[in-house]
DNA sequence: AATGACGTTTGGTACGACCATATACTGTTG
DNA sequence: CAACAGTATATGGTCGTACCAAACGTCATT
């Protein structure tokens, strides 16, 4: 009825994918392969093609097939990235995100001081290790913060966790990978961290929740002055 | 220099769109003139035309003209939830989801409690009042109780929030909207809400986090032996 | 067995054609 | 003059063919 057969095709090929037809990571068929298994002309198989790779469920590199791509909450991330970095060229828009993700850690982090078990505490404790081993390098220390704070999110073993994680990083890296950093910023963060594990440690959310939101906002507020100075909050 | 020209179309097209010079509402131009204006042929356009629309940048109907759609946090909901409804065909999937959803309302409630505005509660008031009144609609029921959710999204004034929840109310809405009602459970569940509302009034963060996961964890439970019996958890 | 030349497959692009329908235009009619 | 019906045109959807260049597979050579 709706004048699309490159919808229903789509719609196909995608459920082929979900349903373990067409195994992930394998190439997907010729397209000319495509066009006589559906009886279609390669217009129209090429349009199933370009929909599902910009939905996510094909990699496709210029001359090569697609690659079929299994939905998963990554994916999803990233489905949704292609709209959300469009959001973040003022610093309301990286504000708004970056609230979204204060506000998960700060569940996260409460969570942690309540339930978190002993290797949990064990995983943090190393990277908050690795952090501090790190303050010398700021590149380095970069990356140790973004797995100390990824430590959080896979406590719960929801695996969407650190797949948001992983979206928080990546959208906000424009500013926050950028910034520049001293071994006196670095030490500082450190100590925030450490103040974050310490209250996890205690078993207090009150006061890790606390230290997460100083830090964080801290965090935004250098961000903020260093990438958004002239704009009107 | 990577072999597609439809690719930087599409980008480019993307950019007129977030930059303005498209309108939003508007139609896009005809296939035929785009074709002139990037001098490329109509293969390629219409190339362009479906990865923008799968991206979520232009809505097509079938034999209309794709309509100029700016990227906004509802937008980017949409673009995830084509992969993430996939994730949902099994309980461990949709609690993944829901869990994601509690944390975030657990924040919602606290922050309403130590910061909603007088106006903030008059809101969340009104919908526990329309909630009341429906009590023995089932139909309006469901509309009422996810009208009491969306107005703690709505307090930050953080405009990605209410767009999360749609997301959420959308993809969960397979089981939650088809869900066995009656008008005792009806009545319990409002008051849940009532007892979340009290907590917030009450200025009682930990009461408000409370009372908000009794109530949520009751209602997966109900979902869970509702549709999930016989699956392992 | 490693290597290099060669033909084949396949994705990227273009052009032209046809259909069906939405839209714009036009002439008729009340 | 306005409402309407009929017609022409614009436009999206689909198809087929053709060509190119890069990737791939094959096979003979070393």
């Amino acid at each position: 009825m709706s004048g699309r057969s490159a919808d229903s095709i789509t719609l196909d090929i995608e459920r082929s994918i979900v349903a373990g037809e067409l195994e992930e990571g394998r190439p997907l068929p010729a397209e000319r392969a495509l066009m006589e298994q559906y009886g279609a002309s390669r217009t129209v198989i090429r349009e199933a093609i370009t929909a599902l790779t910009a939905k996510g469920f094909l990699k496709s590199r210029p001359r090569y097939r697609p690659i079929v791509c299994r939905p998963d909450a990554s994916s999803a991330m990233q489905a949704a990235g292609g709209v959300i970095k469009h959001l973040l060229d003022n610093s309301r828009g990286v504000h708004d995100l970056y609230q979204v993700r204060v506000l998960f850690e700060r569940v996260l982090v409460r969570d942690a001081a309540t339930g978190a078990g002993k290797d949990d505490l064990k995983r943090l404790k190393d990277a908050l290790d690795d952090n501090q081993a790190a303050i010398c390098d700021s590149e380095r220390f970069y990356a140790t913060d973004v797995a100390f704070h990824r430590v959080l999110y896979t406590i719960s073993g929801n695996p969407a966790y650190p797949a948001i994680h992983a979206g928080f990083v990546e959208w906000l890296a424009p500013q926050w990978s950028r910034m520049p950093r001293s071994e006196q910023r670095n030490h500082d963060n450190f100590l925030a961290h450490q103040a974050i594990y310490e209250a996890i440690l205690m078993r207090d959310p009150d006061a890790a929740e606390r230290a997460l939101v100083d830090h964080l906002e801290a965090s935004w507020e250098f961000v903020r002055s260093t990438f958004f100075a002239g704009e009107n909050e």
